[in-house]
DNA sequence: GGGCGTCAAGCGTAT
DNA sequence: ATACGCTTGACGCCC
């Protein structure tokens, strides 16, 4: 079992994500961009490893504008090097590596431009992983997409794109994840019969929207779905509802007790766990911490010192908190 | 230097 | 008709 979190690294000074306008869009200024990006990514993944955080999402951000035609830059040819050394590293220290393309990634449009655009997306988000030298089991997670009025005609149509459009570096690494509000679990399985996509599934997600399927069960019918040879460990979505909140909103810190319950539905089902909380590795250090104590994750070393677990309060609201739009402090 | 409107891209729901 | 939430942060103009 691997646990992880999303793209960004609150503790480190550096983002990975640097990006610019479109308008201010120039080749000199994309090189130096993704150099820091990459160098940033490499700093992330140190502090995961040395945290014990083997499971890591990394954003789509890391080439500005990677998959628009603006970007006719060589920079596969330019970054090999760093795409190979970054690679190496992962390889080394066996971390799980997930990409998750947002919103605008719907393969099941009826609009053949959004589907276009989409594949592209796909391929730039695959091509870093083929420039990392990582196998299938680093995947590419995306949803279902939009119902459009007729869901089997979209879930056809999820299938027919899925056949002939994708890349081999594509196809063998999509997996798809049930959603809050349109796709639930059972309707991710049909996806799954009709391509053999895998199933990432997503505890809160399927919380939100389900058929009755106990999470135990669900987990299980998800599961099934990976073929370990190819795929590896099944992933898996972790949150919870921030308490008081929106239906659907997650919590700004992981909520022990509820984790501790969900672990129990595992009930020895091997999966990785993203955890998507708002807090990113402070939670996941402290899902981590509470994975050894039941034996589920390897000891941490000799001498290893937590940071301190402050949990970000979700209903009261204290002169301590981290105000929204701060920046990081600078490493000067 | 800080504040804040806006940023390539989609979809469905709430108001 | 418009705003918003979702994956979410950060650019860059303005003062």
């Amino acid at each position: 079992m691997k646990i992880g979190y999303p793209c960004v690294n609150e503790t480190l000074a550096c983002s990975a994500a640097t990006t610019f306008r479109l308008a201010s869009y120039s080749a000199e200024r994309l090189g130096p961009t993704v150099a820091a990006n990459l160098a940033c990514l490499r700093q992330i993944l140190e502090w995961n490893v040395a945290h014990g955080l083997l499971f890591f999402r990394m954003g789509s951000g890391i080439v500005p504008f990677g998959s628009h035609e603006v970007n006719t830059h060589p920079w596969q040819q330019e970054f090999r090097g760093e795409f190979e050394e970054l690679g190496r590293y992962i390889r080394q220290h066996g971390l799980r590596i997930s990409f998750h393309p947002d919103q605008f990634v719907v393969l099941n449009s009826p609009d053949p431009t959004i589907v276009r655009r989409s594949v592209d997306e796909l391929i730039y988000q695959g091509s870093l992983l083929d420039l990392m030298g990582l196998d299938a089991s680093a995947k590419l997670q995306i949803h279902a997409g939009g119902v459009y009025g007729d869901k089997d005609a979209a879930l056809a149509r999820w299938a027919d794109t899925f056949h002939t459009r994708l890349p081999e570096a594509v196809k063998t690494r999509i997996v798809v994840e049930n959603d809050d509000r349109l796709y639930s679990l059972r309707d991710c399985l049909g996806l799954h019969e009709m391509t053999g996509v895998p199933i990432l599934f997503d505890n809160f997600h399927h919380e939100c929207l389900h058929h009755g399927e106990l999470m135990r069960e669900a987990l299980r019918l998800a599961a099934a779905t990976w073929d370990a040879a190819r795929d590896g460990v099944p992933m898996l979505d972790y949150s919870s509802q921030a308490p008081g909140e929106r239906r659907g909103k997650h919590t700004d810190s992981l909520v022990p007790t509820r984790f501790r319950e969900f672990l129990t539905y595992l009930d020895g089902l091997d999966v990785d766990m993203m955890l998507e909380i708002k807090d990113k590795e402070a939670s996941a250090v402290a899902g981590a911490r509470v994975l050894r104590e039941l034996g589920l994750l390897a000891p941490a070393p000799a001498g290893y010192a937590y940071p301190e677990f402050a949990p970000r309060a979700a209903t009261a609201t204290t002169a301590s908190a981290r105000p929204p739009r701060s920046r990081k402090a600078s490493a000067a």
